[in-house]
DNA sequence: TTGTCGGCCGATCGCCGACAA
DNA sequence: TTGTCGGCGATCGGCCGACAA
């Protein structure tokens, strides 16, 4: 998994616990939000524990980071270990303190009509395009150059980036529509570009 | 799920046991399968249960029939209750005795890779055509119809059955390239038709 | 600045009989 | 009897600038 983009997709405001670290595991909330998550009511399908305390004190032993193979949704895997108290904490060696990065140079773009549409390819936000994309050799006519890109897997897929039209502007048309088509994108959907 | 189309793809050697029955259960042979299903070895990922009994006399509970939702592959679903004797077993009011149906119209083809290509239709043998298909009005010229046809999973599917070329066949075209490609079918693969 | 459209051209789909295995 | 092919017309994909929101 591409950490980075991972982070990117996530957002600013999610913050991963260190590997080590003590949290505090809330059994009913997350029972609740894997009853959201999944489309069941809680009572009906989850089973109840209700000798289980409310909050119980873990230390971090791994995190993981996935993204749906299918669907590209991302989500994190922790495994936590109950501890009484902050004594029974077991010292994990500091592999050079891996800070979680939010990248800051980004763009998220929701899709249009247009983008998904098999007529066309897709309209880069002109900002986006002069800030993220590697700079275009304007004094080609048109300007043109290959992108290559890497989704959260590490599959590899390249664009044709062209600077084009009556006014100018950035597009992406060759290998776009078969992103479009193996993603299963639609209209609505975001796609989000980091450097 | 359709049944009878259930019984033809699984083959006139699958009988399942009566809701109410006495059947033994082997776990080792059922572990078995599962591992060769799939493509696991037995020992090193599948739990052994060494006070297991090698075989277990259960009473059948329930039966249901079911097909892959991404391949059709069909497959059925049996609840067991372990039983020490027969004085154990618990009577189970029949409604009307349901005997698994096996069908005797039906025909079965391997795809050709003229059959799975986008070039063309689907090439009917003559005797399942003639056997089981609706009379065509061989006044028309050609005898054409619409056929509309039920999967395992209820879904309907139109094609146009049409007896033309010189010499004369019978052949589905419109529609049934839709039907390869929804799925996913290959050649080598099998379709089976029931009346 | 950018979403949608008409124009256009090439690639593919899919229906047809010819032919031969 | 039926699997594969060449021929062909229709449809679709996808690149272009025009235009307007």
């Amino acid at each position: 998994i591409n950490s980075e983009l991972w982070h990117a997709c996530a957002g600013p405001l999610v913050f991963l616990p260190q590997v080590g670290s003590l949290v505090y595991y809330f059994p009913q909330g997350h029972s609740e939000q894997v009853a959201v998550s999944t489309k069941r009511t809680a009572t009906s399908q989850i089973p109840n524990y209700p000798n289980l305390q409310s909050q119980l004190m873990c230390q971090v032993h791994n995190v993981t980071l996935h993204a749906d193979k299918d669907t590209d949704e991302i989500y994190a895997q922790m495994s936590l270990q109950p501890v009484n108290s902050e004594r029974d904490v077991f010292p994990i060696p500091d592999f050079g303190l891996r800070l979680s990065k939010h990248p800051s140079e980004f763009f998220c773009k929701t899709l249009t009509a247009s983008d998904t549409s098999t007529h066309g390819g897709f309209s880069v936000p002109r900002r986006a395009a002069e800030k993220l994309f590697p700079p275009l050799d304007y004094t080609m006519q048109p300007p043109t150059q290959e992108l290559v890109v890497r989704d959260l897997h590490d599959n590899t897929w390249t664009f044709r980036h062209i600077y084009r039209g009556q006014p100018k502007r950035h597009l992406l048309t060759t290998g776009w529509s078969m992103f479009v088509g193996s993603k299963r994108l639609r209209a609505g959907d975001s796609v989000l570009f980091i450097r």
